[in-house]
DNA sequence: AGCCAATATATAGACAGCCTACGCACCCTG
DNA sequence: CAGGGTGCGTAGGCTGTCTATATATTGGCT
């Protein structure tokens, strides 16, 4: 699946790998992949830009460490992060709830 | 909520709504507000434009009704537009999964 | 040794789709 | 006759994901 049809929960999903403890990039492509059980395969140019998004927001800090030669970027939620992840885990359930209350109305329902 | 974080799944909302019969815009507003509970406020500059899109894409048929002196464009789903509707309600589903594991991982899942 | 794939981070420009804001027209009520 | 609800529609903007590309290290294969 592509990350276009999760264009607006991309955030929550990049907040919730990271609950567990900081990772790196390529770390959180994998994560969210296996998590997904294969289905969400997310882009380099699709998360870098918006894990700087969230650190500007302050709900991410990152710190360099270098393995070998590597240099990695770890990320790790902030505060305002986890709170922020609270805030979208409540928001995925309304947004479903609605969603799926239109796509598959129970029976009965008005029109 | 904002028919912002609808971003991809409008289609299936519009296609799920005219599946028990012919309606016109602002009707197609009115049910989708009704069945979401009033979560889900769609704004007619969002769905004039979808709606014209999806008749393009051969899923939705239109005709000109007049009520008194007032024009009226009902739109009807196609056989494309049925098939559609079921090939995105399969979708929803597996989205919503992929995005739920990733969202609220079952405990003692893997990293 | 040379080459390619995987790992790892990052940017540029394109594009889709929903946004706000507006315009037009008709109808009913105060 | 003014205002608000109904009804259709467009223009321009913005956000966020897309593709494509760049750089660099590591390890496997031939």
């Amino acid at each position: 699946m592509r990350a276009d049809a999760v264009r607006g929960h991309m955030d929550g999903l990049l907040l919730a790998v990271l609950e567990r403890g900081p990772l790196h990039g390529y770390a959180i492509i994998a994560a969210v992949q296996e998590r997904s059980g294969g289905a969400l395969e997310l882009r380099t140019g699709t998360i870098y830009p918006a894990l700087n998004r969230l650190e500007r927001l302050g709900l991410l800090s990152s710190d360099w460490q270098t393995v070998g030669e590597r240099r990695r970027r770890h990320y790790r939620l902030t505060d305002a992060g986890r709170r922020s992840l609270a805030t979208k885990r409540t928001a995925w359930r309304e947004f479903t709830t609605a969603i799926g209350a239109v796509l598959d109305p129970a029976p009965g329902q008005a029109t």
